[in-house]
DNA sequence: AGGTCAGCTTGACACTGTCAAGCCACCGCG
DNA sequence: CGCGGTGGCTTGACAGTGTCAAGCTGACCT
């Protein structure tokens, strides 16, 4: 009675509560249809059982995600060093605050990522951290996008990022350092 | 009848066997259980239920993994970037041959990360990694380690080092051309 | 010889995803 | 206006999962 106009909206709305409260094992499509307020077997008419909810709710995890990215380059500047620093600034902080989504994004296996929904803003976010690249390109290929996004992709994935330290680190160096070491301080 | 002189070691091979397989998903307990010919309930004397199961194969991952390392470096032959490039390469070999094994080592959260018998293996694998590292370092803190880890680690995570292409990249530099950017080729 | 206990089995429970069948309001068409 | 049909949801069921309690068994120790 609340609002559901329309209930696939609501049930990427518990889905991804339900990722944020419990992480990956509480995201579960019979508890996203309790939380929504309809039966269990609810879900199955809107999405491809449960990787079709994970698959949407990745989707529009890349779409905050690459929100996320272009607020924090634009926040960052004019500067070209500044604006990639604060581009990835903006993945580190995403993958640190939403590590559930995170995780559905890149690694999860359960998610279709042939799924046409997904490639627009998976698309979007690469061509925000391309841009911010291109100052630095000193060779034809990719090869600079590739080794920032490595980068960054694998610092946040490590955890050096995150609130936790990472296992064998006592100390992990700040990225901007990291990043200037890649860009020939 | 076969060969079974301790069960612990049997149910670790039958649930790496399921991994390779199956992926993460048919990697089962009572699955593991009925493949080293026990009942459903036999491994809980074993492990500390599902998750004991899967951290006791990521820590034997995690030793075959360091061993990988080793080899790929002695391999290289005595030049410093020679060995630090094929420490590398050992890394993303190892990602693409064994991705359920990397995904437990490094992204699976139901793995108890305080185990002890983690640590030792993980420990092992960065301090290959580390001595690699260490003709070029240039700071005196372990910035280009983390720096070198998470560009080999992220290369490895978002698939360029594994035989299916990502998403939105035509085609990944390998990743030697992207190591020497970080070294300030 | 008798007791003890680790190791394994059996059985049960709650929970999951998924499918089949049915209900019901709404919408278009005769 | 009546009426068939269909999308959206419910109910019920099934196989499979992890986990716990209880019981059996054989070896080992005193």
């Amino acid at each position: 009675m609340s609002e559901t106009p329309n209930l696939r909206d609501a049930l990427i709305q518990a889905g991804m509560d339900l990722l944020a409260e419990g992480g990956t094992a509480a995201l579960t499509l019979r508890q996203a249809a309790m939380r929504a307020g309809v039966s269990h077997a609810a879900p199955a008419h809107h999405f491809n059982g449960l990787p079709g909810l994970l698959t949407a709710i990745a989707a529009r995890a890349f779409q905050t995600f690459a929100d996320t990215l272009h607020t924090a380059r634009d926040a960052a500047g004019q500067d070209p060093r500044a604006r990639l620093l604060g581009t990835c600034q903006g993945y580190l902080t995403f993958a640190a605050h939403h590590a559930g989504l995170f995780h559905l994004m890149f690694v999860a296996c359960e998610v279709d990522r042939s799924d046409p929904a997904l490639a627009p803003a998976a698309l979007r976010s690469y061509q925000i951290l391309s841009e911010a690249c291109r100052p630095f390109a000193t060779h034809a290929d990719d090869r600079l996008e590739v080794a920032v996004w490595s980068l960054v992709h694998g610092y946040a994935s490590l955890g050096f990022g995150g609130p936790t330290p990472p296992n064998p680190m006592r100390h992990a160096p700040q990225f901007a350092e990291i990043l200037d070491e890649l860009l020939r301080g």
